[in-house]
DNA sequence: CATTCATCCTGCTGGC
DNA sequence: TGCCAGCAGGATGAAT
């Protein structure tokens, strides 16, 4: 569900009041999610970072992951407050930060600070990191033969793109999901790299896309769903020529394009 | 190696 | 109204 804007809101805010408090007492709800929370409790949260979808709260020599997979939910109330499908609760000096995910696809993990930069490395590239230039972004695409769109969402190369901003992206650089990554253009390549970074701000600036179940840190939803060009709009007319979107399956899942806008 | 596909989990929606 | 197939913002590991 959340995708590289929502989490980064979530960071965000989270960052301005989780940043320098002590972590106090872990509760752990459901085993899926067990970690060995004793080791890091007494510990002061140093920072809050985010590489592609991933959060990592830094706990001096301890890192912990945390994925929001599909459903996640990481909510910041002052006082201990119940919430459906909470599974981790993390009570700091100054509140209380709740972990609910109702499809449990989510990852609760403790790394040692080695490992976290074993993990850090294996994330493909952030777009909002310096690192993402148009030569960086050239390498990573070079000879790889797979559909565009399986190319955005897989996390090893670019991180952060689900599957709501990769129709999107698709879209606004008139690309078909399922043209090969290594038949496009230089001039299609130089589209798709120049748009993949406005989308997720713009999205950022709304506070994300609520279709479901994302909430923001205080439990409220984002907008940008109201800005959406073509995910979720089959059979609706495209904004730019009218034809009709079109829904088609691509990696299992739902892809959204405009037939005649994209080739 | 690269690519495709089922799978993890829970709940909701739409068609019959 | 009831049931059931299909769908949902992600990522992985097995099979090919």
């Amino acid at each position: 569900m959340p995708e590289l804007p929502e989490v980064e809101v979530i960071r965000r805010e989270l960052i301005a009041k989780i940043k320098g408090q002590k972590l106090e007492k872990v509760e752990i709800l459901d085993n899926k999610f067990y970690f060995p929370g004793k080791a890091v409790v007494g510990s002061e949260i140093k920072n809050l970072l985010r590489k592609g979808k991933y959060l990592f709260l830094e706990l001096g020599d301890w890192h912990l992951l945390l994925h929001l997979g599909m459903s996640g939910q990481l909510i910041f109330t002052e006082e201990r407050r119940n919430f459906p499908y909470e599974k981790v609760i993390f009570y700091l000096s100054n509140g209380v930060l709740t972990f609910c995910d109702q499809r449990k696809f989510g990852r609760v993990e403790l790394l040692r600070r080695e490992l976290k930069d074993k993990v850090w490395q294996q994330i493909g590239l952030d777009p909002f990191s310096a690192q993402f230039t148009f030569e960086r972004f050239l390498q990573v695409t070079q000879g790889k033969s797979q559909r565009v769109k399986d190319f955005l969402l897989n996390q090893k190369r670019i991180a952060g793109i689900g599957n709501i901003y990769a129709s999107e992206i698709l879209f606004r650089s008139g690309i078909h999901p399922q043209r090969k990554v290594n038949t496009l253009s230089m001039a299609e390549k130089e589209k798709l790299f120049t748009h993949i970074k406005p989308v997720l701000e713009e999205a950022i600036r709304c506070q994300g896309t609520t279709i479901r179940n994302y909430a923001r840190s205080n439990g409220e939803t984002g907008s940008f769903q109201h800005f959406l060009l073509v995910y979720g709009k089959a059979g609706k007319s495209c904004p730019r020529c009218g034809s009709l979107i079109q829904r088609e399956k691509i990696a299992n899942r739902s892809t959204y394009f405009c037939p005649s806008c994209q080739k």
